[in-house]
DNA sequence: TTATATTTATACCGATTGGTAAATAAATAG
DNA sequence: CTATTTATTTACCAATCGGTATAAATATAA
């Protein structure tokens, strides 16, 4: 649908696209959307105010993206495969403790990143919300749920290898390693300085869990 | 102007109320616009909403509680002073410790309340929003950072009376008693059951600070 | 009874919501 | 050139938003 080239079948033959050229980069369109969503949240973001932010009339949005709904979706995914990318790196360094680490400092990065907004989107993009935000909300609720099955994941994982105890309920250290995330994501968009975050940070990593 | 009696200056002789009576309980009308603000936020509740959930016309609310905002404010002070009043109730265990065990194994007990929406109001009422709802935005980050205050207070009188070290830094404290709080509240609108908060305490609790 | 005060229900207001029809502009194909 | 395709701009849509004018209903006062 929005392809740039054309490739006919039989000659492999690359063609030039016929119409009007689209004026706009998409990825940086979903960029600044992103910029807003993050900002407002779901709803709390206007089509008039996304419109503006992008700099391209709503038409071009609507045929670019769909509607509001599915061009937060693609704001979604760009969003963690861009912003929220260290998460998973986190999850690679060598021992659990590490990676907990490193994940909750570079979300004190993240948050405190005066060149974007306050917070975490997956976390205040839609907590409440009318019931035609319903869908949305579901979906963020199911990518947090995804963060603490990647958190189990390396926690079994540092059980295999013995830097974890035995005894560890895995499942239950993830949700509180996501509930201090999830609570830094609050505590930044309440105005939180870096210097608190970190502070937290600290005082959260003492009760690791040891032999 | 709600008074239902009127004072006679010189002879405080109560007067019956003149015109036609008021058809419904202004206490109840605030719960059950609670139970609308909780579940969908300031915003994401619309005034149609609170109106049919209420069971008044519209016009009526507005002569009883002014404007939505308004009204937002009288049922945020009502959830203050009754259904999260344990907090300040907790404060006064002997204890730090118990203290902060207290409140969070009440707001354990408060998230999972089956009667009640999940999660805390003043964490997920307005925690992104439009423009328009800035104000409310603004008043509940006012009331986070109040219950810090408490919890800070709370610490500083334990380090008076030595059950908490006194090198404590008590305000950094209570941020992270608040951000474990603040965490909780996301997981519970997420989903999350009873025990697995019960779980998030009890780790949480592990790395109290010791003399 | 009549007058006054207050709340009720009905119907409506302008502004904004997400979304689109229709016409114009800009490219390629022949 | 003309025809075709696609993206743009302008203007508009019905539905909903928070909020209210108006008049009927219901009480007391005299």
């Amino acid at each position: 649908m929005n392809d740039v080239v054309k490739i006919e079948p039989a000659t492999t033959k690359i063609t030039k696209q016929r119409g009007r050229p689209i004026a706009f980069n998409q990825d940086v369109a979903l960029d600044k959307a992103l910029n807003v969503f993050w900002s407002h949240g779901y709803e709390g973001a206007s089509m008039a105010e996304l419109t503006k932010a992008i700099g391209i009339n709503k038409p071009s949005i609507y045929a670019a993206f769909g509607n509001k709904e599915a061009l937060f979706r693609k704001v979604l995914a760009r969003y963690i495969t861009g912003a929220v990318a260290f998460v998973g790196e986190a999850m690679k360094e060598s021992t659990a403790h590490q990676a907990v680490e490193k994940l909750l400092l570079q979300a004190v990065d993240f948050f405190s990143d005066k060149s974007t907004p306050n917070g975490c989107m997956i976390v205040q993009g839609a907590l409440t919300c009318g019931e035609s935000a319903g869908a949305i909300q579901q979906e963020l609720i199911a990518y947090r749920h995804h963060f603490e099955i990647s958190l189990t994941k390396r926690f079994e994982l540092a059980k295999e290898q013995g830097d974890l105890p035995q005894y560890t309920n895995t499942k239950q250290l993830a949700k509180y390693v996501a509930t201090i995330h999830q609570g830094m994501s609050v505590q930044s968009t309440s105005g939180t300085s870096r210097e608190e975050l970190l502070a937290i940070v600290e005082i959260a990593l003492k009760n690791w869990p040891k032999h």
